[in-house]
DNA sequence: CAACCTGTTCGCCA
DNA sequence: ATGGCGAACAGGTT
């Protein structure tokens, strides 16, 4: 489920407890999202320390704890962090509890695709360096779109601003937003894009990214809210999906291995002569 | 009941 | 070595 502004939403969560100690750690340890990690050593290490910091890129966050600590956090694709009470009982789905003296945070993840690290060190653990460019700063540029691109010519666009390495954070219904503001075909592979389109999914990108962190990663109740009216967002898993430009029906269809909603009028298939 | 799913990763192949 | 593809991963929902 989450994507960029909802993983961002999700970082804020968590840090509502920062500065706490944590009292107690309960996790899962057969549970598939803590495979990679250390039980006795996320346990010893955490217990006694506080939150003190987080940062997110793309869909991954770290949260850093007092006495060097990192615990990384990817939500895969149904994975939630909740803040409860303290003596609140895990869930079938809860694989990590923090118990803190006013709360306990909670690590869900139902499907299991999501992932747990943790490391200690003064230095950021190899999983948390040489990150991707972040789509809202000024490393994120046109020419460092255009250059990913030229590394991924044989790609449907679809497949290509899906990848994390490129567009991190970017999840399905940002994918099929960006293309669809691009006046892109999904099905459009990379190497037939124009200076002008490669030039669109930049900035397409960025104004996606930034809309949503500044309304979907606000809180609503205990879950992110939803993008602004008239995005392709609200009416792509409809029955009868209707384009918010024209009205006109929206395709929908598997590309690039994930499903696909798009517009055949306003995203034509052919490519537009520069 | 079968199909479907807002994500990554792996092995295979070119 | 690099890039692209399809399967695999799990379990809840439609």
């Amino acid at each position: 489920m989450p994507e960029l502004a909802e993983v961002e939403f999700f970082r804020r969560v968590w840090m509502r407890a920062a500065s706490v100690p944590v009292l107690e750690v309960q996790l899962h340890p057969k549970a598939r999202p803590l495979r990679e990690v250390d039980y006795e050593a996320l346990r010893e290490g955490l217990t006694g320390s506080c939150l003190e910091s987080s940062s997110a890129s793309g869909k991954r966050m770290c949260y850093k704890f007092s006495g060097n600590q990192w615990l990384g956090v990817h939500l895969g694709m149904t994975g939630e962090l909740r803040v409860e009470a303290p003596g609140f009982i895990p869930l079938k789905h809860d694989h990590l509890v923090l118990r803190l003296t006013k709360s306990s945070l909670i690590f869900a993840d139902p499907r299991m695709f999501g992932r747990i690290q943790y490391a200690s060190g003064a230095d950021a653990p190899p999983w948390w360096r040489d990150l991707p460019p972040d789509l809202l700063s000024p490393k994120f540029s046109e020419a460092c779109v255009n250059d990913f691109l030229l590394r991924h010519q044989g790609l449907p666009l679809k497949a290509a601003v899906l990848l994390q390495d490129g567009f991190a954070g970017v999840g399905n219904w940002m994918a099929d937003e960006i293309l669809w503001r691009s006046h892109l075909h999904p099905q459009r592979k990379v190497a037939t894009l124009t200076a002008a389109e490669s030039v669109a999914i930049h900035a397409e990108t960025v104004a996606v990214a930034r809309e949503a962190m500044r309304t979907v990663a606000v809180e609503k109740g205990t879950t992110f809210a939803e993008p602004p009216q008239g995005w392709l967002f609200h009416t792509r898993w409809g029955k009868v999906g209707l384009c918010p430009r024209d009205g006109s029906k929206l395709r929908r269809e598997t590309v690039g291995g994930r499903t696909t909603a798009w517009c055949e009028v306003c995203q034509p298939k052919g490519n537009k002569r520069a």
